[in-house]
DNA sequence: GGCTTATATGAACAAAGATTTATATGAATA
DNA sequence: TATTCATATAAATCTTTGTTCATATAAGCC
């Protein structure tokens, strides 16, 4: 287990960060969506943001004045089912 | 996401503790060969395990003056191979 | 160019978690 | 039963992480 593979851990174990991923699961979406979906600050989803971005989750792109946030890659979805469904096995 | 599952995940996704179900995966354990086996504090490893314990991956059974340690179930093992699994796939 | 909208960022603060220190407990043994 | 060994626990402290607040940036529009 890596230190880079520690963080990636963390990263999906935080609540609001798995929220965002479910959200971003449906598809491309710009932070004030995000926001209004989870009900939380810009800012701090802002910050979110930066982390999943950090470790290579997710991938942004500029449209306009908006910013649109994607998963990184389709395999995302599979580490999210398999992430749910360890979970679901053990609680 | 429940608030069990999240709390399984954080669990998981500490250094320490992700040691320590290593250390377990390879048999049953007394807390001083695991602190032998990490080069960590007593105290540091009986906190860590109350927690493994705490949401139900170790189980344990007192033998003389000693106090061993297990998975709480072989299906653990599972968990571990998958946890590392995903990390690798995007690590 | 000044204003607005959308997002990012940095600093301050708060909360949670890890680690250490000191002490307690409980079994074995002299 | 006093001592020792193995482990647990509580409190104190240190560290990390999450959240908020205030401000910056960057694009589009008037």
């Amino acid at each position: 287990m890596t230190d880079k593979q520690l963080r990636l851990l963390k990263c999906v174990a935080d609540e609001t960060r798995f929220q965002i991923l479910l959200t971003l699961k449906k598809g491309e979406r710009c932070v004030c969506e995000i926001m209004e979906e989870l009900g939380r600050e810009q800012s701090l989803i802002s910050h979110h943001l930066r982390a999943l971005r950090k470790c290579g989750l997710i991938r942004r792109r500029r449209e306009g004045k908006k910013i649109m946030y994607r998963l990184a890659d389709p395999s995302i979805l599979g580490l999210l089912a398999d992430v749910e469904k360890l979970a679901n096995k053990f609680c």
